[in-house]
DNA sequence: AATATTATGCAACAACGTTGCATTTAATGT
DNA sequence: ACATTAAATGCAACGTTGTTGCATAATATT
């Protein structure tokens, strides 16, 4: 509760419910959400803007990530303290095609590729899809 | 011309000026296209919902292949004979920041990554972001 | 408590995507 | 060439997703 408090303050944000809750939610669930996750897990709460708002702002100072899928964007936490000036993030992804839940493999990082000359890299994305261990065991 | 009907007969489709058009347009422009692309690119010529069908039927029957992206999904040919029984893709994806396109580097593959136990991966989607060599000349 | 600044809700709108159905078109066999 | 069959298209209607402007409410600061 506290400690919400604190990550939004360490961010230059001011503390209203909606970003707890929203923040709240990201850590508890720990899979990534998409915008239609958090309005159902927040019901009725809060205005369908507001929510598109708070993930725009946390995004831009560094709270979230965002993940790439290819049914629609997600977002996830940033683990290690990303700010607005700097997203650091070489991390992999994994969505399981049985439960539909994509996570961070926040220590599995993306291997170096050799680019052709002329291409200058910035950022990587990498998501692996398939059978989550959870769902392995089944 | 010919090879457009080739193509469509090759993967069980009938040819159609819309499907031509749209193969067409995949072949020429050599990058990456969002159904967006596409309208504006075939003008009023075919229905929105002629496109989608469109697209959806390619990618059922392995003319094309999805490309994530952090602000929406797109579209680009399977270079190697992909079918409606098996899709293989593991090569890269360059999104520049400056011109906007995104492109395949059909012959850049993933690397392999060593995921903990449990995960069982199927299909791999890695998108670089960063200056593209005609970008980076400028 | 008063003030300045920021966040929220609401309404309206735009963009994106889907479905059902009548009509048109392409492939096939005669 | 023509009739038949199966599939593709266009259109309308609708649902979802995302954006913007503005008045109101809430937060942080004095
Ligand atoms: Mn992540
Ligand atoms: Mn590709
Ligand atoms: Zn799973
Ligand atoms: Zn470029």
């Amino acid at each position: 509760m506290e400690q919400l408090r604190e990550t939004l303050k360490g961010h230059h944000l001011r503390t209203t419910t909606c970003r707890e809750d929203v923040l709240s939610a990201f850590i508890n669930k720990k899979n990534a959400l998409s915008h239609g996750d958090l309005e159902g897990a927040l019901g009725e709460s809060y205005d369908r803007v507001t929510i598109y708002r708070t993930l725009k702002t946390f995004l831009e100072k560094g709270i979230i990530h965002k993940v790439l899928d290819d049914e629609g964007l997600r977002y996830a936490l940033c683990s290690h303290q990303c700010s607005e000036e700097k997203h650091q993030h070489d991390h992999i992804h994994f969505k399981c095609s049985i439960c539909g839940k994509t996570n961070c493999l926040e220590n599995l990082h993306i291997p170096n590729v050799a680019l052709p000359q002329g291409y200058q890299p910035a950022s990587f994305n990498l998501l692996i899809q398939g059978t989550c261990p959870e769902c392995v065991a089944e």
